[in-house]
DNA sequence: GAACAGACATACAGTCTGTATGTAAGCTGA
DNA sequence: TCAGCTTACATACAGACTGTATGTCTGTTC
């Protein structure tokens, strides 16, 4: 019953193994209270395969950061591919991320953890790849339209950015959706032409 | 020239010296990278000082975010203490934000690492208590004057709240001010009646 | 198939946090 | 005023964790 496998499929049997448990402990725990003993345990691997692998525990967080910002920019991207309205989509695209960062946990890790962890300019240069790179878009595409207003682009992403963050966290922790859209709505009302 | 205390004198010399030591220290490298043992070696105390007055490191955390989320309210309310027009207020009050916000660290202390060490729950309750409340009333006399849309008073502290935290981050990093300033504006103007 | 490289596993050193214990100084009631 | 008590520390210790160094075994290559 050996299994025999090449080296490229251990490789990468093993990393996608630590950064899916990494991922499920960071979220459960945190990243401080997720010892790497710990993390290999439950991932039936060794230290020495961890370090093998990442330079330090912090790029293991990286990994997982990155990941999650993926599933949620491809999410987004598929409710907001980019139609004859850029401010419906925006809104459609809103609406994604929210439900997107829905899954328990995930606010915490991308918005509270990933800033603090790796220095909100790391995790701001992460976002700006995925997620973040989306709203660019639909914001660059809303101005080119001239659907709202001439705003520094960079300010409005970054803005707007945080605004649907922090919505998506306080929906975690149990405000009401609605409530948030709503104020989501009106302020987006604010930047239209 | 031994100088001659009572207990409480002791007590309070010994904590605040903690505090503000731990303010620097935690702003300068962050709340992992300082250990206690260097925190009291600047302190010049030991660390049975700090653990006899502190639960723990955490606790000591605590304590700094306390100290500095009061200093932020106080600029605000001084700043916007509540005069006839309270849109006219809400932006005064933005205004003293940005300006307290902008000594250096004191947004990743108060903005990245507080809901990191403390939890999102905690860090909110604290911030409710200081410069969260400023916004909450300012927000409530503009609703109450009808200046405002009728929306959920919490979700606009909330996701208003956010916004202007972002901003003072973005500021600290570099950002033009009047940017994001001009963008405030605008999602201001969305919650106007 | 022999030399080499990759993928781990194990052992170790350094550091940190929190606790337990010891001590000196302030406080308090008789 | 002084014996007893409490506060405010200082010191010593135990446990845990991170990162590194070293050893081994398997796949790869010439």
């Amino acid at each position: 019953m050996q299994e025999r496998r090449t080296n490229r499929e251990r490789s990468e049997g093993t990393t996608a193994t630590l950064i899916s448990t990494a991922r499920r402990l960071f979220v459960e725990r945190g990243y401080a209270d997720t010892g790497t003993p710990d993390l290999v345990m439950a991932a039936g691997v060794t230290r020495g395969a961890l370090y093998h692998h990442f330079a330090d525990k912090r790029a293991l967080f990286r990994a997982v950061v990155v990941v999650e910002s993926r599933v949620i920019a491809e999410a987004v991207e598929r409710a907001a591919p980019g139609g004859d309205d850029p401010v419906a989509d925006l809104i459609a695209g809103g609406e994604a991320y929210l439900d997107a960062m829905a899954e328990p946990g995930r606010s915490r890790l991308l918005l509270v953890e990933a800033p603090a962890v790796l220095g909100t300019a790391e995790a701001a240069a992460i976002d700006a790849e995925h997620a973040g790179r989306t709203l660019r878009e639909g914001i660059e595409a809303a101005l080119a339209a001239g659907a709202i207003r001439p705003l520094p682009p960079a300010a409005l992403v970054t803005l707007l950015g945080a605004t649907y963050d922090r919505a998506a966290l306080a929906i975690a922790e149990g405000a009401p959706r609605s409530d948030c859209t709503a104020v989501l709505a009106a302020m987006l009302d604010g930047l239209r032409t």
